[in-house]
Parts: structure tokens; C-alpha cells; sequence
DNA sequence: AGAAAAAGTTTCCAATACGAAAAATAATTG
DNA sequence: CAATTATTTTTCGTATTGGAAACTTTTTCT
């Protein structure tokens, strides 16, 4: 079901230090000119990624959908002016489009996590589904968490951390233990917002794994 | 004539322990989408830096020169491809035609420094033109050195570092003072070649101001 | 599954870039 | 300083791009 070398699990007791994706994303190789670099491809993946259709980047850089529907399918090679259109408009630098697409600031962005899509990130505690990874330097950082955990002893230690958080219980009943505070059963539906340097911990305490909402504060 | 804060001016005793070039190379941003970009203004630098007639760049690229001669003035916007042939045959990295263009590799390269052209690096004890400076990663540092210094006092210390040295008297007559040898004198056309690690000064041996070249390995 | 909407591709023509050669400048040389 | 050569710019025909709209494909909704 989930990680059995606990131990070394242990440590890391459920809580989310940074978006492991941060962390992860490939370190590509600045493009050199012997490279094929197939700027479509890049295009259409900065797009994508973006979650634009061809009409919206249209509109965000006046160039036609039907252009860039040519560029994304090397149909024809875009002029400069036009790869400065394409820069301006997605708000970003000429060179990112030599190189494949990293992360993306969220400012004038959204990015929407279908069901299941987010990312993964178990430990022995939760199961998390970080969303909205494709944006960087959010204010909030969203994740469902899947709660295995039954007690405080699953864990070994209050969680801690800077900034706050929110909670919205999705599915089955969690018991959220905080420090200074008697334990509070919340059901489907319920909600709860708190200081995260104080101690906290949320277990499930129905029979089924609870399902949570979690937004923390970077 | 030159520089009179002797004191500290005197720690820097004539060595030359990297080209200023490199320390200096102005450093620039990377290109936002919302600067206006000349692209015509900087391939023109990075051609002229490389020294290449618009004949010499359109055979290394396979553009026509008269297309290259366009794109300098503004006159049209280059398609991607075109910008492609341009990376691969001034082999220099896409992006690079988005910056200002910096000091080139040695590889496949020349830098012919015209008299006087050299860039400049005064102490007090010499007046020293560095030659070829364009270039980087050079295996040699040539520079002409218009020698100010008289006697050791007016450099306090040997001059020392690793590789080696050569040197030819250009103008007027000099002395060689070398830790572990007797004083030699040097008149114009005369050379010496010995290892820098070995103590090592020049003086001006004549009324003038002495003129030497001078090649360090690096 | 069928209709409607959304997203992506292709067509066609005007606008523009590209290259060869001619014309104009700039640099060299006797 | 005129003549020559080297270098850059302009001209002009051809090839390619870019955009509006038509068309096709995919997705969504009932």
C-alpha cells in the first residue's frame, strides 16, 4: 500500500518542505547551434504547459492561430519579429525558446490540475497530489492529501512549519490534533485554518483513508 | 602621466595576473522580452568582433551577404532559419544573439589588434597594451609594456608567477633583473625567454621610456 | 450516439524575406 | 589624388511567411 522501509520514512513525517518538483525539474543544456532545436516543438510545449489554446496565445501575442499553428507544426519558420511577438505575449525570454520549458511564474498564469494529475508525493503518513506545479513562487501551495495515518504515534513528532495553513475535508472524517489544543473531529465538508509553526497533525479516524484539501503558505 | 595614489597602487607592481577584459566584461542582463532588441545592431558586433567582412560571415553561414547586410540595418527580420545557419556557422549559441556579445573563444578565431588599439592597463611602474584581447582562453598573453620603472625600488618586490615569459625590446634599451643572475642589459631587437616563477623585473635602462613585448604563457 | 462547441489545420493571397548581381561607399595603393 | 580593390548597400525577381477565413478534427454536452 504505501512505503515499507520506514525507518528512513520516518523523518520525513508528512510534511511538505518544498514542492518536490522544484527540486526535480531537469536540468537541460543551454541549446548549442549544432543541436536540431525544434522550435514547434518548444513552442507548443511553453503553450501547453501554459495551458493555452492556440486562439488564447493568439491573443496574448497577436500573432495568428493559424501562424502558429504552422510554427508548432514546422510548417514555416517564424521570422524574428515574430519570435518577439511570441516572447512578449507569453512573458517570456527569447532564449527559453531554445530550451525546453521549465516552470512558470504564476503572474497573469493559472494552471489547473485535473483530478488525479497532480503530483505525487507519498510518504509513510500521507498521500499527496501537489497541484498547480507547473507555477513557481506561488503564495500558496496546494496539495490533496490521502490520510493513512491513524494516530499520532504514525508520525513520532509534531509537524512544524512556517506560514499557515487550510484544510477542507473532502472525504471520510479526520481528527486534527494541535498543539495547545484538545483534538477536533472534522467531517466531510469541514474545514480548518491554522498557524503551522504550532504543532499539528491531521489523522483519519474514520475506517476508510480520509481525503483532504491542504493549502499551506510559502 | 600615470596613476599617483602610489601606495596602493604599489601592491599591483606590474604584474598582470588576468586580462582586466575578463574581470571587466560589462555584465549585462539577459534579454526580457521588453527591451527592443536589435538584432541587426549586435550580429554586427559579434561579426566586426570576430573580424569577418560580410563576404567572410555569409561563407561560414551560407547567407547571402547581402541578406546579412539587411539584417544589420534593420532593414528585415530574419526567419528562425536563417538565425540557425547564423549560430552554426559564427558557432556561437542562439541566445547569444540576444546579448551583447562578450569576449570569444580562441578556437578557429584570430584577433588582429591594431597599434594603439590594445586595451590599456596602467600602474606605475609600467604602461602595458593588452593585445588580443577578444579573445579568451588564450594559451599566451601578448602585451606591448611601455616601461616607466628605473631601479627595483620603484617596484619593492620581484615580480612572480607561474608559466613563462617572453620578451623583445621594441623600443630603447632595458634591463633585465633576474633573481639568481647578474643584471643584463637589452637593446631594441633583443629578446629573453625564462621561467616567471623565478623572480623577475624590467627597467628602463635609457633616458626614454623603453618599449617591450611581452608574452606570458597562462 | 448525435448535436454543438471548441480546438486545431489548411487554403489562399498579400506582405515580406531571401539571394544573385549591380550599384554605391570606403579603404588601399601607386 | 586618381585608380584599384575591398567592402557594404541596394535592386529586383523568386520563394516563403503571415493572417483571415474556410475546413477538419477533437471534445463536450445532452
Amino acid at each position: 500500500m504505501f512505503n515499507t522501509n520506514a525507518r528512513s520514512d520516518m523523518k520525513d513525517n508528512g510534511n511538505i518542505d518544498v514542492y518536490p518538483s522544484e527540486a526535480v525539474a531537469q536540468q537541460e543544456d543551454s541549446f548549442t547551434a549544432e543541436d536540431p532545436v525544434n522550435i514547434g516543438k518548444i513552442l507548443k510545449k511553453i503553450r501547453t504547459q501554459y495551458q493555452l489554446t492556440l486562439e488564447d496565445a493568439s491573443k496574448r501575442t497577436g500573432v495568428a492561430k493559424s501562424t502558429l499553428s504552422k510554427i508548432e507544426n514546422e510548417q514555416i519558420s517564424p521570422t524574428f519579429a515574430i519570435l518577439q511577438k511570441l516572447a512578449k505575449g507569453l512573458d517570456i525570454e527569447i532564449p527559453q525558446l531554445f530550451v525546453e520549458p521549465k516552470q512558470q511564474q504564476a503572474t497573469g498564469r493559472r494552471d489547473i490540475t485535473e483530478q488525479g494529475k497532480g503530483q505525487q508525493h507519498l510518504t509513510t503518513t500521507y498521500e499527496h497530489e501537489l497541484l498547480a506545479t507547473q507555477l513557481s513562487s506561488k503564495k500558496m501551495l496546494p496539495y490533496k492529501s490521502r490520510v493513512h495515518a491513524r494516530s499520532f504515534e504514525d508520525f513520532g513528532d509534531w509537524v512544524r512549519h512556517d506560514g499557515e495553513e487550510f484544510l477542507l475535508v473532502l472525504e471520510g472524517e479526520v481528527q486534527l490534533l494541535t498543539e495547545f489544543y484538545q483534538p477536533r473531529t472534522l467531517k466531510t465538508g469541514d474545514s480548518a485554518y491554522y498557524d503551522a509553526s504550532m504543532g499539528h497533525l491531521v489523522v483519519s479516524s474514520s475506517k476508510e483513508d480520509a481525503l483532504i484539501l491542504w493549502i499551506t503558505t510559502s
